[in-house]
DNA sequence: TGCAAATTTTCAACCAGTGAAAACAATAAG
DNA sequence: CTTATTGTTTTCACTGGTTGAAAATTTGCA
């Protein structure tokens, strides 16, 4: 598993990756061609997409690894916690991953927010991402607590928690904030949203 | 205003319309190709883009109107109603509009719900539409409240309670339910995200 | 009728994405 | 070390969405 043949593999990756996000910052994504990206990594334009489905996806290159991780933890579960109170503790591990930046350099994930606010096709892209996403979660805290909760109250839980956030976000970020004023609109979004599920049981 | 000019673009349009939904519904969205649709409304192809931006905005071409109508709802208020409620108002609203089938033929609605199902740019577009337009209605949602609804606040509220009701929906429609039963669904998803709104103040 | 403005067509080009066959590199077996 | 096998990359040819610009056509108006 760990023979040649893989180490190349995952080296290509990577540079596609490095090749694609540099090129992005530099020149804009839609300026960038394929041709362009292919030649920064020194593969054929052809073999990009036996790595990544389209352009847009170079971008989230991590994007499945982390929604496997959430998905995880709302699959554990934690014995005495409301479904309410998993969601919130949901919500401050993904802040914490973000301020620790563990394995995404910093600069990748400005400039990855930069390219999905700037670029409609990067928008387009994480929306159904983070779409998909929530349906995933929404089904594993449904199974997590299937006495509880159905699968419409789940889908509606989650939903309300990531639309509050992220609307709440985008919309408080035209003026460059700090990265504390950004957690506490996630933290007082994610409140109004749970606050409706609490007050349900 | 109404000299030929502006009837002739109206009913070119509106071939381009029909040409590319009868299209859509017989072959499917990725097998249709623009030159088809030009062929059938008996334009040519580059004129296609002097009335849609791209292929998938066709499906969405009455998307624009019915979002204006929304938000005038959300700017003219209501005195006496709180935003909880006249969020709540909304969705009823919506709901009516959808029963009533006023302009857009049921047929049309029921191809473009199937088309945004199971075609994966179809359903980008339409996250990218529905996140727009929410986007416009938090602000439209806070000039109307100016007092008591931080933009913040209200971006929550429009967040949670679309994420609510569009979560949801889908996470309920494997199985193909009666109009009822969705509407049920969508009043269930709204109570859920309202109620967060409500017992915050 | 004839000029000016708006609209459509034609034409050429660019680029993302796909399929298939040929060339090449890595692994395992003898 | 050679060879057969299998996985990966390259090359090539092609489709289709999208754009820009100039030419041709149509409409509005004097």
């Amino acid at each position: 598993m760990v023979g040649l043949r893989e180490r190349k593999k995952q080296r290509t990756r990577r540079a596609l990756i490095e090749s694609a996000l540099q090129l992005f910052d530099e020149k804009g994504f839609e300026k960038t061609t394929l041709a362009e990206i292919a030649a920064g990594a020194e593969v054929s334009t052809r073999t990009f997409f036996s790595y990544f489905a389209s352009k847009e996806d170079v971008v989230f290159y991590d994007t499945h690894e982390r929604m496997e991780l959430a998905k995880s933890m709302l699959a554990r579960g934690e014995p005495g916690k409301s479904p309410a109170d998993l969601l919130a503790s949901l919500i401050d591990n993904i802040l914490a991953w973000m301020s620790a930046q563990e394995d995404l350099t910093f600069e990748d994930a400005e400039l990855r927010l930069r390219l999905v606010l700037t670029e409609p096709t990067l928008q387009a892209r994480a929306l159904t991402l983070l779409f998909d996403t929530q349906l995933a979660l929404a089904q594993t805290l449904h199974e997590t607590y299937a006495d509880e909760l159905s699968l419409i109250e789940a889908a509606a839980a989650v939903g309300a928690l990531f639309g509050s956030v992220k609307l709440a976000v985008i919309a408080n970020l035209e003026n460059n904030r700090s990265l504390e004023e950004i957690w506490d609109t996630v933290r007082r979004a994610a409140d109004i949203a749970l606050a409706g599920m609490r007050s349900l049981g």
